[in-house]
DNA sequence: GAAGATTGACCGTTCAATCTTA
DNA sequence: TAAGATTGAACGGTCAATCTTC
């Protein structure tokens, strides 16, 4: 496993592939939704996690922990969304400092358009290249490395 | 593979786990290369690639290349490193567009001491938690991913 | 015209501080 | 005091336009 300071091959080579291909699927992700759909590659893990929810809503914190985003980021992406007509966010009746968070009409059209362009883009840079068998190996072991992660701190379930 | 137009149980299974891994290692490894050496990772991978260097130095467009950074990103990177006495841009005798980008002393130190809590962190968030067999396994399909995808646009090489 | 590089505007993200309500 | 959320400053990254030199 080399020395305690440096990475051997093997790691590098782990570590490297990683970097090359994170920096690449998610780039050209982000740029095809939003040329085609309008929405960015947050934008639509968030519409995407609001479209899941039981009515079409979630309180900000229940989206914060869904997506693992910190309070400052949900609350700036948030705001921005709002603003672009994609969001609404909504005072919680139940509990004053809440706030409820569902899609726009705008919102869930451009997201109905943006779902086949994330399906293609995964696919056609990601699932595509490997058989059924490597994609469950491939899946085996990556839930297997996060489940040894660390909690992170900063985070909006600390 | 799932309609055209969505992601199957299995498909979705992998782009998931890939999304969730890559957002913590990369926001904790961030973090902690700040914390302890202050350097971030955009900029660990700019020394690590200057050092790695015949005369610990590159043209910007080599080191755009080796990055696979767009020409204003490494700019406006490098205008910021320099600012922060992390490396220095000559200017190029040979072709007069050219700049030479090299890493100064305290850029150095700074590298020398981020090697090592770069090491420790891949190694705790991800290596360390495989085989040498299944990081060899997870390299290939990585790899395997990486070369089927088309070239991307906008880039250095392109 | 193309290659190497820079700039400015704009969006995205983090950090620390803050505000309100439970 | 803690939980839910917001704010402003500063850094990071993309896009389109630009500038100089080949």
């Amino acid at each position: 496993m080399g020395t305690p300071q440096n990475l051997d091959d093997l790691e590098n080579r782990a570590w490297l592939a990683h970097l090359r291909f994170s920096v690449s699927l998610f780039g050209q992700l982000h740029r095809e939704l939003l040329r085609e759909a309008g929405l960015s590659l947050p934008d639509y893990e968030v519409m995407e996690a609001l479209i899941a929810a039981p009515k079409d809503r979630l309180r900000a914190y229940e989206l914060g922990v869904e997506l693992g985003w910190e309070k400052s980021r949900l609350s700036h992406h948030l705001k921005r969304m709002e603003t672009r007509g994609m969001v609404e966010r909504i005072t919680c009746e139940s509990d004053g400092r809440g706030m409820w968070v569902t899609p726009t009409e705008e919102g869930r059209s451009a997201f109905d358009a943006a779902r086949p362009v994330h399906a293609a883009a995964v696919r056609r840079l990601f699932t595509g290249s490997l058989t059924h068998a490597q994609l469950e190996a491939i899946s085996e072991l990556t839930e297997k490395v996060i489940a040894n992660m660390p909690d992170p701190s900063g985070l909006c379930d600390s």
